[in-house]
DNA sequence: ATGTCAGCATCGTGCTGA
């Protein structure tokens, strides 16, 4: 079973690559983050058309997520627990059923926090507290479970081509990179870095200053793996190819794949 | 430091968010 995340930089700017590289890589379950359109608008025949169950939850505009799968999604919820007040699009959570029992996903795309002088930035952080809260409460279920998109957190110094570049940035600021250890302190793998040793990993560079050409990149797209989820990996990858099609998207496909039969 | 892109409000272009 491959399990993917990717954010589109919306999904009607991006449908002919999301075809094309489904197409290429037939992942089981796609996390899709920054659909940049409501529920209604996203393209959901095109994937169904594809082989795949679709589960939107969108917003005017900004933000925006949906789950891909080509096994049925079960007990599918739309938004983070712990905030009622939240209107952003960010997070959708799902089941699948596979032969030797579940397999959970949650798609998430974390807010960015920039400029963190403003309210920005504490809602990025009580996010990220809500997502470990969510992440303490799955674990206790003991199953494979995946927690896959765009963290906006560049999670050390080699994760970025240039490291002093973010020095003062939200992606990289010293409480946004404590944040996100204690969410893996749970008891989660960061799955590339569980199987990859390279470096210069990225996975999103920038549309200015020619960072793709310079490969001024950064890791901000993750896979963080239950225990049970870890035991079963396999391998991962970075469709970093991706990147050189005509209008691209500023991130790349990341994907895991696990020793789990559909 | 920098040379961008997308959606929106609104119909030419500035603002927001990334």
């Amino acid at each position: 079973m491959r399990i993917a995340t990717w954010n589109v930089n919306s999904i009607r700017q991006r449908l002919d690559h999301a075809v094309r590289w489904l197409g290429e890589t037939r992942p089981d379950v796609v996390c899709i983050q920054e659909i940049k359109c409501q529920t209604e608008a996203f393209p959901k025949e095109a994937f169904e058309a594809l082989g795949y169950n679709v589960t939107v939850h969108g917003q005017k505009g900004f933000n925006g997520v949906a789950l891909l799968s080509r096994l049925p999604l079960e007990d599918v919820t739309h938004g983070l627990a712990g905030d009622d007040g939240d209107e952003q699009a960010r997070f959708i959570e799902a089941v699948v059923s596979v032969k030797s029992g579940v397999v959970r996903v949650a798609c998430i795309y974390l807010p960015n926090g920039n400029p963190p002088d403003t309210e920005k930035y504490p809602y990025k952080l009580g996010f990220m507290e809500r997502l470990s809260a969510f992440a303490a409460e799955r674990l206790k279920l003991e199953e494979p479970l995946v927690l896959a998109g765009d963290f906006n957190v560049i999670p050390e110094p080699r994760d970025a081509a240039d490291p002093a570049a973010w020095t003062g940035d939200a992606l990289f600021l010293p409480r946004t990179r404590q944040a996100f250890r204690s969410l893996v302190n749970l008891g989660f793998t960061d799955a590339l870095r569980a199987t990859s040793d390279a470096g210069r990993l990225f996975t999103f560079w920038d549309y200015q200053a020619g960072a793709w050409q310079r490969d001024n990149g950064i890791r901000i797209d993750h896979l963080l793996l239950s225990p049970q989820a870890a035991d079963r990996l396999i391998a991962t990858g970075v469709d970093k190819h991706v990147r050189a099609w005509e209008k691209p998207s500023d991130h790349v496909p990341v994907w895991a794949d696990f020793s789990i039969a559909a």
